[in-house]
DNA sequence: CGAGTTTGACCGGCGC
DNA sequence: GCGCCGGTCAAACTCG
């Protein structure tokens, strides 16, 4: 990684640098006296150009802050709309594990009648695991069907997880065999894969996935995880009397991921572990979107001008 | 040599 | 109790 470790959860860039001399400086200095009038029109010039300057910076500051502000406000919609969404699917499963329950329809027979599309998700609860009576630990199972060539005899399913393959089988009323795969990306995740090809249409491979990851899909884009799963980064970059500096404010997005903010939003961390882990991702993750944000090169190129000037005022 | 895959053996649930 | 079946284990094997 090209980007700095940054340690603790307040970043905070301050530009001290240190005052260049120009070569118009040393010319003043040469050639004091001679010039004045010249001199002092040059100087009603830059002092006019840096308030310019100034004031461009404190607008483009204020724009800033108002922006985050706008940021902050959306994701927390967001994740308010997430968490109802996640009921409403939940409620939606429940009642979808009864009805197969009732309708004793076989989970192949389901995936054979489902739409032509080369590729579709749905989840529902496992009705295999309520079978054997262990209904309190619910484990979410999903199927996706992926088109794929007939004569292609693996058996990938491309997802972004790291699989781990265990078993393969072949099963009764399908020729092809089932395999058996484990997410091994995460040493703990308990995530299994099955994957085969459908009896009646040998160009369909049909994975069906039994339990949640408790990690961040490691192929989800930097700004779809960033977004997902933190919020708005707060960030300012500001020119102060003392000196411009930008200063990201981190302090903020821990809150909402450890404390009250966040956990009321219904994104609970499923263990402290993962949540060290993500929080090293993300922060690796926010640097590398920064670094990326023409803006926040803008303002910093602006910030770092303005420092010139003044140096040189 | 280590990590991943293959494949036969084994285990537990279920129906008869 | 027995056989069937799906799921898992683990030793052997392969590959980079």
């Amino acid at each position: 990684m090209e980007h700095p470790v940054w340690i603790g959860s307040s970043l905070n860039f301050d530009l001290n640098i240190n005052p260049i001399k120009y070569p118009d400086e040393e010319f003043k200095t040469k050639e004091a006296g001679s010039c004045d009038s010249i001199d002092m029109g040059r100087k009603i010039f830059e002092n006019h150009e840096a308030g310019k300057l100034v004031a461009e910076l404190n607008r483009m500051n204020e724009e800033n802050k108002r922006l985050s502000e706008m940021l902050t406000v959306m994701c927390e919609n967001y994740n308010a709309l997430r968490s109802q969404l996640d009921d409403l699917t939940n409620n939606n499963n429940k009642s979808n594990a009864k009805k197969r329950k009732s309708e004793s329809v076989t989970e192949e027979n389901r995936v054979n009648g489902s739409t032509a599309e080369s590729s579709s998700s749905e989840e529902e609860d496992s009705f295999k695991k309520a079978r054997t009576g262990s209904t309190d630990v619910k484990i979410k199972v999903s199927t996706k069907c992926v088109r794929t060539d007939p004569s292609d005899t693996s058996l990938i399913v491309k997802d972004g997880y790291q699989w781990r393959k265990y078993g393969q089988k072949v099963t009764r009323d399908n020729p092809c065999p089932r395999a058996y795969f484990k997410c091994s990306f995460a040493p703990i995740c308990p995530v299994k894969k099955k994957v085969q090809r459908s009896a009646e249409d040998r160009s369909l491979l049909v994975a069906t996935y039994e339990g949640e990851h408790n990690h961040p899909n490691p192929s989800m884009p930097a700004e779809a995880a960033l977004g997902l799963s933190l919020g708005a980064v707060p960030c300012s970059a500001s020119v102060t009397s003392t000196g411009p500096s930008v200063t990201l404010d981190l302090t903020k997005t821990q809150q909402r991921m450890n404390g009250q903010d966040y956990s009321s939003q219904g994104c609970k961390r499923e263990s402290e572990e993962s949540a060290v882990s993500q929080q090293q991702f993300f922060v690796e993750q926010m640097a590398s979107s920064l670094s990326k944000d023409p803006g926040f090169k803008a303002a910093l190129v602006a910030a770092i001008s303005g420092r010139f000037l003044q140096r040189s005022l």
